[in-house]
DNA sequence: GCTTGACCTTACCATGATGGGAAGGTGCAG
DNA sequence: CTGCACCTTCCCATCATGGTAAGGTCAAGC
């Protein structure tokens, strides 16, 4: 099948089914005589594979990763588990700063009031006051 | 003060400091005979108001709005608010994502043995492999 | 046959926020 | 006057992705 349909089976773009060709995270695609790249289900097997671990929120070189884990009868599943839990831990980390920003600023819009006023504890907070305190 | 002690000042790199007035964030800098940019107390202000804001996660857009509001002694409030409101949510959204994702690998990392076998239900969840189930 | 339209190809540029480095000017202390 | 820390501008890289341009391919319809 041309990337097109590829691209509709696996939910890739084509564009970035091109790309992962040119980093080298799928192989060389077969080409058609037109020039058109050829895909059977081995490679929509390997991009749906890598879809879920975009979605996942992998990076590329873990996915990079993760597929030689895949393709290794070899493997022992610690090696997946190890990569798995270190995403787990970053995950965490994203989220307990995004976490922080949030309860940050959910404090400073309770205090401000929100009317036409101009007063402003965000507007202060930002600017390095410290808000109506000791002064 | 040249723009190595108003980065040490504000935790703004040199480098992002030109950006931002390059950007028109911040406006040009004075400038002495050298034509090493001068800086002022004003500017170490604004630099720390911005410093603030990313830390805080909003995006330069945004920034660029609340500078607008910080300058406008008319603003009210509840303009300053709707805004943080709205990075609130944004926030939100992505600690939602980001903890879907976390549920996801956890189940799977849970269901993983780890060991030194290479079954694994982690690389079958991203296989697109229903883990183990009706076959 | 020829046209139309959907599809494909490569190549370049853009994002957002940041850093790296090169090549060269400035300024002060020894 | 040399050395060193600092500054200047300019270009390139990141990461994953999209846009667009200029052109080739192919099947359907007239």
């Amino acid at each position: 099948m041309q990337i097109g349909e590829a691209s509709r089976l696996t939910g890739v773009s084509a564009k970035m089914i091109r790309h992962y060709e040119s980093i080298g995270l799928i192989p060389n695609a077969d080409r058609r005589d037109s020039n058109y790249r050829d895909y059977g289900h081995h490679d929509i097997h390997r991009l749906g594979f890598i879809r879920r671990a975009r979605d996942l929120g992998f990076s590329m070189d873990e996915i990079r990763d993760l597929l030689r884990l895949w393709g290794d009868t070899q493997r022992s599943s610690a090696d997946v588990k190890a990569l798995t839990q270190s995403h787990i831990a970053e995950l965490d980390q994203k989220i307990r700063l995004l976490g922080e920003m949030r309860h940050t600023l959910a404090t400073l819009a309770d205090a401000c009031d929100g009317d036409h006023r101009p007063d402003c504890p965000i507007i202060e907070g930002l600017a390095g006051e410290t808000p109506h305190a000791g002064h």
